[in-house]
DNA sequence: TCATTCATGTAACCTGTTACATGATTTG
DNA sequence: CAAATCATGTAACAGGTTACATGAATGA
């Protein structure tokens, strides 16, 4: 049940809409936790009637109107409360990794092509994660920011992110490298 | 729907039990997926039903019996096909990451107090993993192994989950000490 | 004018988790 | 003698995904 708290800390620092939270938590960009628009709009109208975030109705002219969503006392103190829970160990479940344990036995190219298509993929969130850290930090130094930087939550979970982007790069290269050059041992000429 | 592809490719290399299986895809050893054996007594009914695995009972008198299952033709089919269709990208969900994003928000020692907690997790799965590996590549070296191994498979989706928790290691042990740090400026003396 | 973005949902379905059940054998 | 391991499940529930719906405004 940790979404609602996902939703609550995604709300610390700036009010959002179920549509602009719906866009942090996408596949794209969700840096800590990822949902689907559905499960947020839902989400948000449960913790809205136990108390634990407050709407507010903003009326545009141009735009569809919308509510923008703040967290309540109520809402701090339920995360305080979780951060203090145990947390389920976190497991591994990507479809990619069984793919590869079964390289031997499957269509290698076909493996390559997708490894390769992943790096593709760690490749632009690794821009996009370094681009909101340099945000994040302005014009100062990691360190700096680091130490005496206001708000360093989401800058932690970002680094994170980075370096597990960066992990997914260097891992799908060398074993994509790995399956070229057995397939050209095991099949010269 | 990415199960019953992660069981075939969990018996590719060795016949199992579902008992057997539901140790490897426990959350403290699953390298490459995670299931409970719920889950697994489930898919494997289902997996032979529709003739992808074919079990055979194996009679033990010091235990109770058992059933060994294999990957048929068809399994191996489905496997392959399996391998060729797209990847649903990964994600991120981690009751700690939620924790550590509401950092500025929630009780700093205990956030302290998990990161470290989870970096002891990540070097206990760092000594498996490696002890895993040197076991798979017995007296060759990495380089050969990678070259000339049979099954390099489950090497490469061990190598991940090793760089992995070295990642996770890093990152609590570093966001720990930043944490400390930021401690100890505010609230000195 | 057609696709995309803004903005918010409902409903059906599938997957995964929690709780519970059973029973024999080895290890401490 | 109690706890852990071997061995296999069922049932209820919670959580997440897929499909679908609506409607206005902007950009190509």
């Amino acid at each position: 049940m940790a979404l609602r708290h996902a939703v609550l800390a995604a709300l610390l620092d700036e009010e959002l809409s179920g549509y602009q939270l719906a866009k942090a938590f996408d596949l794209g960009v969700a840096n800590f936790w990822h949902a689907l628009p559905q499960q947020l709009y839902a989400e948000l109208a449960k913790l809205e009637k136990e108390g634990l975030v407050a709407g507010r109705e903003v009326v545009q002219d141009t735009r569809p109107n919308k509510r923008l969503f703040t967290v309540t006392e109520a809402g701090l103190a339920e995360l305080d409360r979780f951060a203090a829970t145990a947390n389920k160990p976190s497991f591994i479940r990507d479809d990619l990794f069984v793919k590869v344990q079964a390289a031997d036995h499957v269509d290698v190219d076909e493996l390559i092509a997708q490894l390769t298509e992943r790096a593709a993929i760690a490749e632009a969130k690794i821009e996009l994660w370094g681009g909101l850290l340099r945000q994040m930090r302005g014009d100062r130094s990691e360190e700096e920011f680091l130490r005496h930087g206001e708000r360093i939550g989401p800058y932690l979970t970002c680094l994170r992110g980075l370096a597990f982007e960066q992990g997914n790069l260097d891992w799908c290269r060398r074993s994509a490298a790995i399956l070229r050059e057995r397939r050209a041992a095991h099949a010269p000429r």
